[in-house]
DNA sequence: ATCACGGTTTGCA
DNA sequence: CTAACGTGCAAACCGTGAT
């Protein structure tokens, strides 16, 4: 027997301005200020209070361009300070899991949960109790979108922010199909998940302006056009789940470190401690997934933004015979690519390395018996140093190196203090 | 034609 | 110091050479 697919009760949780919020519960002055927080480097806008978006500060925004504004209107700028916020949104991502058991945490500041099987309860009272819980606990303030599929309720959690009638909790599923589509025709297709600065005027070209227009498309012919995500877009639009969720997040694939400088190096010897460093960082997180890689890729670049300055921009991938997870080993290799794409009287900006090729370490347990005892030993090894920097802080022990004077290491003008995971920066008083 | 490949582009938070 | 523009992923896409 045909058994129809119930309607499915998705809610996607968003900290509102994140970054901008978790300094404003340890430091009050900072509410209702305009307040923003740079990237790595105090380098672009990241996080904008309210205040500062209506001043008309973009995301991404480069701090430089926008200083002057800043200093008209008293703008707070601070440096990014990610220990804090990712111990604020372990303690949001915990409390939200009592409300659901099955939980895919999207990002930093983003948590899908699948209500399906509380729609007996009043879900937009149950978003109203998460939202006051997670304000009460963590000073935190939370909107709550719900639809029948991810991309719905991303949507939702937009009018949820955006439109004050909703009170920061919006559920479509509670709305009649003509109200649902008469909001959908004034959203702007670019705030589909899914689509862009690149789709959304290519949608618009073809007369697809509203997340109405592109519900109503022809997703057959849109994947002819576009591709097999923008089918799925079209389909989720209509209720039917194309993406589920994801409640384990599956291993990376390719595991990334890279940085801009504080200030350009030129000399050989600079970039090898950034990238022996890097790669520590990268390396660190393999043995986390409990992974080998087999493969390793050095990048360097200058400055793309200074076009008076001559441009060079490299990169070297080396395949390796056996994968490891040894931090020497592959710092070791990596520094031998360094040495392949290096070109002196170059101004660099910035250096990276990337691991791929990456398998799990079970699927590599025969050769690690095979081999050498000096692999196990090898092992052992990291483990110790992965366990002494875990307890005593990070860099309690690395390679010598990684250097440490790092002239090049990056600009953090104006940081607020550890105040959830260091006694010592609790204690400061500024 | 079709495939595997590697590098590039796109999108997202 | 007096210029200054993030990071880390996945997947689609695309050109290339091999078959």
């Amino acid at each position: 027997m045909f058994v129809p697919p119930a309607t499915r009760s998705i809610a996607l949780i968003d900290v509102n301005n994140f970054y901008v919020s978790c300094e404003r519960v340890f430091n009050p002055k900072l509410v209702g200020k305009p307040v923003v927080v740079l990237s790595n480097n105090d380098g672009c806008a990241v996080a904008r209070s309210n205040e500062v978006k209506a001043l008309g500060v973009g995301m991404g925004a480069p701090w430089f361009k926008f200083k002057d504004l800043a200093k008209q209107h008293g703008i707070i700028a601070l440096s990014s300070n990610y220990a804090l916020y990712a111990d604020m949104s372990n303690r949001v991502m915990s409390i939200l899991r009592q409300y659901s058991p099955d939980q895919e945490i999207y990002s930093i500041d983003e948590s899908f949960l699948d209500l399906t099987g509380f729609q007996s309860r009043d879900l937009i009272q149950y978003g109203q109790h998460m939202r006051q819980r997670i304000l009460k606990w963590t000073g935190l303030p939370v909107c709550v979108g719900i639809g029948s599929t991810k991309t719905l309720s991303k949507l939702a959690n937009h009018c949820a922010k955006k439109r004050p009638v909703f009170n920061s909790v919006c559920n479509f599923n509670t709305m009649s199909s003509d109200d649902l589509d008469g909001l959908l025709g004034q959203l702007d297709v670019g705030e589909i998940w899914g689509v862009g600065r690149k789709l959304a005027p290519r949608l618009q070209a073809l007369g697809l302006n509203t997340v109405l227009n592109l519900k109503r498309a022809s997703p057959e012919r849109l994947r002819q056009q576009f591709s097999v995500v923008m089918e799925k877009t079209i389909r989720e639009l209509n209720g039917t789940v194309c993406i589920e969720l994801e409640e384990v997040p599956p291993d990376k694939q390719q595991i990334m470190s890279s940085r801009s400088f504080g200030q350009s190096v030129s000399d050989y010897n600079s970039l090898a401690e950034s990238v022996t460093l890097y790669m520590s960082r990268a390396a660190e997180k393999l043995r986390k997934q409990e992974s080998f890689s087999g493969s390793v890729n050095v990048h360097i670049r200058t400055s793309p933004f200074k076009p008076d300055d001559p441009f060079y921009s490299n990169s070297l991938t080396v395949p390796l015979p056996t994968p490891t997870d040894d931090t020497r080993t592959l710092v070791n290799v990596a520094l031998w690519a360094l040495k392949r794409i290096y070109k002196p009287n170059f101004n660099y900006a910035k250096a990276g390395v990337m691991l791929s090729e990456i398998v799990s370490a079970e699927s590599v347990q025969t050769d690690l018996f095979s081999s050498s005892q000096s692999t196990l030993n090898s092992s052992d090894l990291m483990a110790a140093m992965d366990s002494i920097n875990r307890k005593m802080g990070k860099d309690s022990i690395k390679l010598a190196s990684e250097g440490f004077k790092r002239p090049w290491k990056m600009k953090q003008g104006n940081k607020s203090n550890a105040f959830t995971s260091s006694w010592d920066e609790l204690m400061v008083v500024r």
